[in-house]
DNA sequence: TTGACACGTAAGACCTTGCTTACCTATTGT
DNA sequence: ACAATAGGTAAGCAAGGTCTTACGTGTCAA
């Protein structure tokens, strides 16, 4: 079960709003890549370069299906991400703590 | 209280691992560019250049105290992040679940 | 088997990023 | 006033990203 090409950065990959963007397109379900480039206005082969970006950060798997690749959303990768944001959660949850604590000090004046 | 530079996007400030390794240094508290750049083998101004791109996303403020500038952590716009990925938390926990199940079922068996 | 289709890949233009060194301004201490 | 300190900024450069068009390969259908 090892990932043969894990070379993107899940950072890098999400960095990019072609690739976020297309990594929405894909939570309908798998597309081939004909339908998902019909969405954007960028040509197929660029299209096809992102999805191999986002293939190589495991964010997505192709199933070939007659002369179709059909491209699925993986999201697992995201986890990493979410870890991350954890570590930081505590700082804006405390920006938010201490503005309610500020309001609540004006309420407590009048 | 409206941000005056907010040009660079915050996925594209956290895709660097310099950038997200100068945001951990400043988990710690303030710290003027010296101190910070003494935990880092490339130059102060190229320190310099990554607090930047981080100043433009919000994602640190400056302080000037003295000759020194305190840089600060401000982990609001990383909320951003974490709300683009709810959108993405039901897949993986999709797989969650499946994987789950299919182990449930090899314990039925036994 | 021949043409159309689906798609990847190569090559090249172009822009951006990320570093370096050199230099500048502002502040502090003697 | 002057030297040292803090740190931003400019210039230059190598490297990489993101498009495009052109082309190659595999598959389907007539």
């Amino acid at each position: 079960m090892l990932d043969q090409e894990e070379r993107v950065d899940v950072f890098v990959a999400i960095a990019s709003p072609v690739r976020r963007a297309l990594l929405a397109t894909l939570t309908g379900g798998p597309l081939p890549v004909r339908d998902i480039a019909a969405g954007f206005s960028i040509s197929r082969p660029a299209v096809s370069q992102h999805l191999r970006i986002l293939k190589e950060a495991s964010l997505v798997s192709e199933e070939r299906v007659g002369r179709e690749r059909r491209y699925q959303l993986n999201a697992k990768p995201l986890r990493e991400v979410e870890q991350w944001l954890t570590h930081y959660e505590r700082f804006w949850r405390a920006r938010l703590d201490a503005l309610r604590d500020a309001l609540e000090v004006l309420e407590d004046q009048h």
